[in-house]
DNA sequence: CATTTTTTTCCTGGTT
DNA sequence: CAACCAGGAAAAAAAT
């Protein structure tokens, strides 16, 4: 293969993402999104224990920061004790990362969307490591804007001994797509976080849930980061996307290049979900 | 571990 | 010409 053009898509993506990934003290405030996706009832507010060490995991991945600079036993609490705490409690049981996990909640709180599973998921310590080391061994020190709130983020789980599946509930959760790995849950999920979206894809139609890639390369050099494959182009990655017209996760849209359109069969990009 | 689903690679050929 | 779009094939990766 020719190695075409190599131009530095990493420059590129840092320049634009900048340090606003350096989380000092919580630099952004999502103001953007008005959005009240998945009518779940999954709200921190009704997190069980497990699910609270699920957002720590995930929070702590997605600053990249170590798992083992904060005491975990400071967070064994269920979601709803969570809620209560204060910016001041979560500095007491967090120190430095306690405004990045405030931040975090706070969103959460008001925007009521978060979206873990607590049916089956895979507990194995191995998916942690894995993922901590598929962060450190990322060259670039980009900010993933799908790892944000509403994105279940590619961390699978981390362990936890005895709470389960222990909540109760007739029918557990249905679904059966965990982790937002899918692409086209991770293109969904930079267009839903437009705060760290620098102007990688762009809503063309917003309720009909058209939208364009503006920088298509970079996408793809972002998926390719996040599947740890730095060879992914946007070549390939529109093949994949391509694959959903027949599945309808995608509809066709003809005649515009770089031009998507959700298709019936992808949930969570409505702004007002049904 | 086997099967099925998704994604990745590669490619030929057409289009903007 | 460069950058896309369309799909077919086949292989690799992920799920289940």
């Amino acid at each position: 293969m020719s190695v075409t053009s190599t131009t530095t898509l990493d420059s590129q993506l840092t320049a634009t993402w900048g340090s606003a990934n350096t989380y000092a003290d919580v630099p952004m405030v999502m103001s953007g999104y008005t959005s009240r996706l998945w009518p779940h009832d999954c709200q921190p507010q009704f997190w069980s224990k497990y699910q609270v060490w699920e957002w720590l995991q995930q929070v702590m991945d997605m600053h990249q920061i170590d798992a083992s600079s904060i005491p975990f036993q400071n967070f064994d609490m269920d979601g709803h004790q969570l809620c209560s705490l204060s910016y001041q409690d979560f500095i007491r049981a967090a120190g430095s990362v306690g405004p990045i996990l405030f931040h975090s909640i706070t969103e959460l709180k008001w925007s009521g969307q978060y979206h873990v599973e607590i049916g089956q998921m895979d507990i194995k310590p191995e998916n942690r490591v894995k993922n901590d080391l598929f962060f450190l061994s990322v060259n670039l020190e980009i900010y993933d804007p799908t790892i944000h709130p509403l994105a279940p983020a590619a961390s699978p789980t981390p362990s936890s001994p005895d709470i389960k599946r222990s909540y109760s509930r007739p029918h557990q959760v249905k679904k059966h797509s965990p982790r937002g790995t899918h692409l086209w849950e991770f293109i969904r999920d930079i267009l839903l976080n437009p705060e760290r979206n620098p102007g990688l894809i762009k809503w063309e139609d917003r309720t009909e849930g058209v939208f364009r890639f503006l920088k298509s390369e970079a996408v793809a050099q972002l998926w390719g980061k996040k599947k740890n494959n730095s060879s992914m182009t946007y070549e390939k990655l529109s093949r994949a996307m391509r694959y959903y017209y027949k599945r309808e996760i995608l509809e066709r849209v003809d005649g515009r290049r770089l031009v998507y359109k959700f298709g019936r069969n992808a949930r969570g990009w409505r702004e007002t979900e049904k």
